[in-house]
Formats: structure tokens, C-alpha cells, sequence
DNA sequence: TTGCAGACATGATTTCTATCATGTTTGATT
DNA sequence: AATCAAACATGATAGAAATCATGTCTGCAA
């Protein structure tokens, strides 16, 4: 049900007076420290959050790709915190900020949506932080396929989800195949 | 900027027409499947958000204490998705969801309170998501520090950070302890 | 058909951390 | 001042996964 309501936010945005730019890879969307004046929202391909730290090391906070909303945290900041990173050739709707806050004020609606879809964000990071706190393989997949309810992933996701729950590939097939001889 | 967000919607949510309870440890304060009826903010102790799965194995979504909103996401849901579990003897005030979500709808003060507090919580759920996918104690404690900035926490708060980045107390004191050296 | 890239798969080794054990320091309480 | 609990700290060991190596299978394209 919340899910639904992620979906119609950015469908919202989306049919939204906005424009829609092609990025090529590796460049930056924006750099920490620019001020806010836009919403991204990333349509196809995958665009990396990162932070830069002093001591020259990257932790990355987002990996936006597929209809997601490319750091919510910026409609409430001034300036931007993070680094925007084109990782894959993407297609990105962009909103002027202005316009959105405008509209989550004026309109109830839109902001339900906003609200529940954020509702909804926190859900899913705190299950994944949940799911790597946990020590082994076992325990991280059991937590995944929890998550994920019913349904392994087709093949050729396999490798996707070991990214997901922060093993390495090898480790997940060595435990898929014991799971298979149990 | 935001973290002020968050503390002035707590501040707002616990100046409210509600009631406040003391609660035993190993109660339930809801279970899995009740309606929603109610919004918590857990003003001491600790309270644990809790899913069970079919399996029997349990997952733990929210560890609440100290001033936080229990399971945000519940005010978009006819039902919780959780147990919530008394971990330490708590306190908790309580305000009927229908007079939150209305004030959400005309406060307009109020409800940019509440959504900055969701872009917060989804920023930091993720931060730590980013922390507990890195392999080694010292990537761990590096973007641990980057998150909290400047300072190191105070002596007596270690432990609580070992268990933030989900490694056992000794790993880091031993890492501390190498840094120290070098 | 052949070639190739990527996922799938598994063995061997290394590296790291959890755990257990044990001891020290610190702060609160009486 | 004495006591006690908790944090702080470090050594030793066992266990798990990362990494490196190697190989198979699949689908796609030349």
C-alpha cells in the first residue's frame, strides 16, 4: 500500500512542468557544496549520492536508478551535501525546487504522497541496515528472502543481491548450494 | 539544520493533548496486525520494532528510545507490520493518530517538522547502511567518523558505537588502540 | 559455427573478526 | 575508604568470509 503511494509520487513528478536531460557517465549531476534549486528525479540508468571526506575516502548514500527520487534530505537543505556521480548513462527529470515545495504545501494530496513515500524510505533502509548488521551469509540471505516475502530472484540477479546484502558472489552461491543439498 | 527539524517535532508532538505512559520491560506495547490507532514517541527506555517471520526467526526494524518516533511509517498504515517490544522500562507519550495526521494536514509548520524529520531518518538509515556494508572494523570506524564529523564520543560511549557498526566492543577497542600508535 | 562475455560455480589460501578468557581502570554508591 | 558494576583493554583461538584461481555453462553476436 505505501509502496503504491512511492509510485504515485514519482508519476506525479514525473507528468510534472520539468525537464528531462540525457547525462553522460561519470559526470557530475551536482558537487557538494552547490545550493539547492532542483528535484531530480532519476528515470533510467544509475546515479551515485557520495560523500567526499577529508581524508579522501567516499562513502556512498544513494544509488539512485529505475523512477527513484534522487536525495530527498536536499529539499530541506540549503545547499547540497553529497556529490551527484552519473555511474551509467541516465535520463533524469529535474523539477525546480521551488515548485515542489510549492506544490507539497498547496496541495494535500501530493504531499501524502511525499510524506508516506519518505515513510516508506526509512522502512526499507532500516531493514537493510538490519539485514547487514547480521554476521553470516546465512543469516543476511534469511533476512533478505524475508524481506523480499516470497521468491527468489531470477536468475541472473543472483549477483545483484549479493551487492544488496554486502557478500561477496562467491560467498552467496557457496551457501545457495548448501541450501540446495539440505 | 534538519537534526533541529527533528527535535522541534518531537518537542511539538510531546507539547500535545496526549497521555503518557510508564510500560514494564518484555511487554508488548502493539502487536503485529493491530489497527493503527495510536502515534508513540518513546521519551525514555527502549522499545524495539519488531517483525516476525514465518520461520520464527525475528528481525529487529527500530531500536527507539530516548526522544524518538516509534515506526513512522505506521501513520500510512490500516495495520502495524511490527510487534513493538518493551526492551528496558520506558515511557512513552501517545497522541491518537487521527489528531496527528489532521494537525499534519493544517499545521503547516508542523508538517514540514514531520516530513524533514522523515528525510532526516531515511539520510541517516542509509548512512548507516553504507557503514555496515564495508568489510573492516577501521572502514567502518572511518565512516563512522565521517558521519558524526569532528569528535570522537565520550568515554563510556565506545561500546554504544560498536554496536552502531554492528562489530563487537573488543574489535574496537583494538583498532582504536592501533590508531593511538600510529 | 565459432567466439566471447558474463553469470554460475567451486577449491585453496589468507585475512579478519567473533568469541572466550582474563585483567585493569573508572565512577558511583554506601 | 571500601565495594561493586561497568567500561576499557588485550591475548589466544577458532571460524567465517574475502580473495584468488580456475573452470563450466549460457546466451548472444559475428
Amino acid at each position: 500500500m505505501i509502496e503504491i503511494m512511492s509510485a504515485k509520487l514519482i508519476e506525479q513528478i514525473v507528468k510534472s512542468r520539468g525537464k528531462r536531460r540525457k547525462l553522460d557517465r561519470n559526470r557530475y549531476l551536482f558537487h557538494q557544496g552547490d545550493p539547492v534549486k532542483t528535484l531530480y528525479v532519476v528515470e533510467e540508468g544509475l546515479i551515485e549520492l557520495t560523500r567526499h571526506q577529508s581524508d579522501g575516502s567516499a562513502i556512498v548514500l544513494q544509488r539512485a536508478g529505475n523512477l527513484t527520487v534522487l536525495a530527498e534530505a536536499s529539499a530541506y537543505a540549503e545547499i547540497y551535501h553529497c556529490d551527484a556521480i552519473v555511474q551509467l548513462p541516465s535520463i533524469v527529470f529535474q523539477l525546480p525546487m521551488k515548485i515542489f515545495l510549492e506544490r507539497i504545501r498547496t496541495d494535500e494530496g501530493f504531499s501524502t504522497f511525499w510524506t508516506s513515500h519518505l515513510a516508506r524510505e526509512v522502512q526499507s533502509a532500516r531493514y537493510r541496515s538490519e539485514i547487514l548488521s547480521r554476521k553470516t551469509v546465512a543469516d543476511r540471505l534469511d533476512g533478505w528472502l524475508a524481506w523480499k516475502g516470497n521468491g527468489l530472484p531470477a536468475k541472473g540477479q543472483w549477483k545483484a543481491v549479493a551487492g544488496q546484502i554486502g557478500v561477496s558472489p562467491e560467498a552467496l552461491y557457496r551457501e545457495l548450494a548448501s541450501r540446495r543439498t539440505k
